[in-house]
DNA sequence: GTCTATATAATGATAGAC
DNA sequence: GTCTATCATTATATAGAC
């Protein structure tokens, strides 16, 4: 299913294969730490010609940003479809790891940089994350939340979080680089959290919409304990 | 509480000066982008001084990554007490988001780059988390899950991830950075999902547990509808 | 400890031949 | 379109004076 062109370095033009050397070099190694020459080395040609395609080192990047955001978005080449989906694409690229890392690894850096096709790219999973929401909720398969927009964020966020921790989360299962096992291994833990949540009553909740409510409304004044949220586990005063 | 000396230049020696300004400008634009002339600037002292002290830049990198996670785990200076625990650390930088960015922004740039420092002290949080949850769970505070390893993992993961794509979250508010509002804004869409979790009921789980089943184990070969976690949020089949 | 001056290497980009 | 040769800049790091 879908095609799969795109990652064969064959039949590609000159430019297209620069690009995509440079795609891999600089997911892998960084856009600073990657030289044009190292690029055009990967790619089987000078570096003379890497700029005479795309005018500037920078100008490759953008080509690269461009691609990556649009390969991922659907709005790539073929009509293969109207709009091959998000999702789709998402599950096509965890279907073979292995063969989308270059891409993975690229996306991860766009989004941890400050990078404005990054953001479009993430603005989109955010609209797309906030609408099935909506929908789930309206049928009643998921709860209604007190902050829709906050919520569709952090689910977003977390779950673009794999790809920009993918080394720390390798690391603690002993592998170099994240698996299908890994990945499936994730599936039930993921979705106890996102089913049943982790506390087994509403203590905390009750509590914070308690701290919350007495200084009340969006923005308010700082408070001496403000239950501001925990780079770890929400958890009780203790500790 | 606890000394601010760290983050007062003044009598600092030259050496730590020159430490907290590369902090600064590596965290704000990144190690490769950042000169060794420019940290010399920030500092008022020449760049070959910056040599003299660190050996080199990388030399420099390395005393920044130290005093980071000695920072962060609370090993640093005086004897304020045995343990200044990570829960009180993290209380303290986000309850003064502003002045303590630099060591945050370093810290997200740490994570995301392969750096054995990083590892350390992700680990650390890691373990800190596991334990909690252990803890928690045998006081019936928490839910039993059926993959404590990897359960402790993602509420890590989930919970150092403000810090890397904290670009993202401000930017989806309107913000330019993260805000204590923002953050208190964030404490009950998240106690939501961790206390009742986001869906109505447990099809999805049961689904999954049957599907996992069925192929079974801890590791096995390749199924065609893996049910793989998804970078977007856990969905039915259909979308 | 701190500075200035400099060596040396690498990089992005240009020019011109083919 | 593609190459080779080269320029100009910038960076890290060294050497030696103070």
């Amino acid at each position: 299913m879908l095609n799969v062109r795109s990652t064969e370095p064959e039949d590609l033009t000159t430019r297209a294969r620069i690009r995509d050397a440079a795609i891999v070099l600089f997911g892998r190694d960084g856009f600073d730490r990657t030289s044009v020459r190292a690029v055009a080395e990967a790619a089987g040609v000078s570096a003379g010609l890497v700029i005479h395609h795309f005018g500037s080192k920078d100008g490759l990047r953008a080509a690269c940003d461009e691609y990556i955001v649009d390969e991922f978005l659907g709005r790539k080449n073929d009509l293969v479809g109207p709009q091959p989906q998000v999702a789709a694409k998402i599950q096509l690229w965890l279907s073979d790891l292995e063969r989308f890392r270059p891409q993975g690894d690229y996306l991860a850096r766009m989004l941890a940089a400050d990078n404005s096709a990054a953001d479009e790219l993430f603005d989109a999973l955010l609209a797309a994350t906030a609408e099935m929401l909506r929908e789930q909720t309206a049928a009643g398969i998921m709860r209604e939340v007190s902050d829709p927009q906050i919520t569709a964020l952090y689910v977003t966020a977390y779950g673009v979080m794999p790809l920009l921790l993918q080394r720390q989360l390798a690391r603690s299962v002993g592998e170099d680089h994240l698996t299908t096992d890994f990945l499936r291994r994730s599936t039930l833990p993921i979705l106890e959290l996102y089913t049943h949540g982790l506390y087994t009553d509403d203590r905390f909740l009750v509590a914070a919409r308690d701290a919350l409510g007495r200084t009340a409304g969006p923005s308010s004044g700082k408070g001496e304990n403000d239950p501001v949220q925990d780079p770890d586990p929400p958890r009780p005063s203790a500790s």
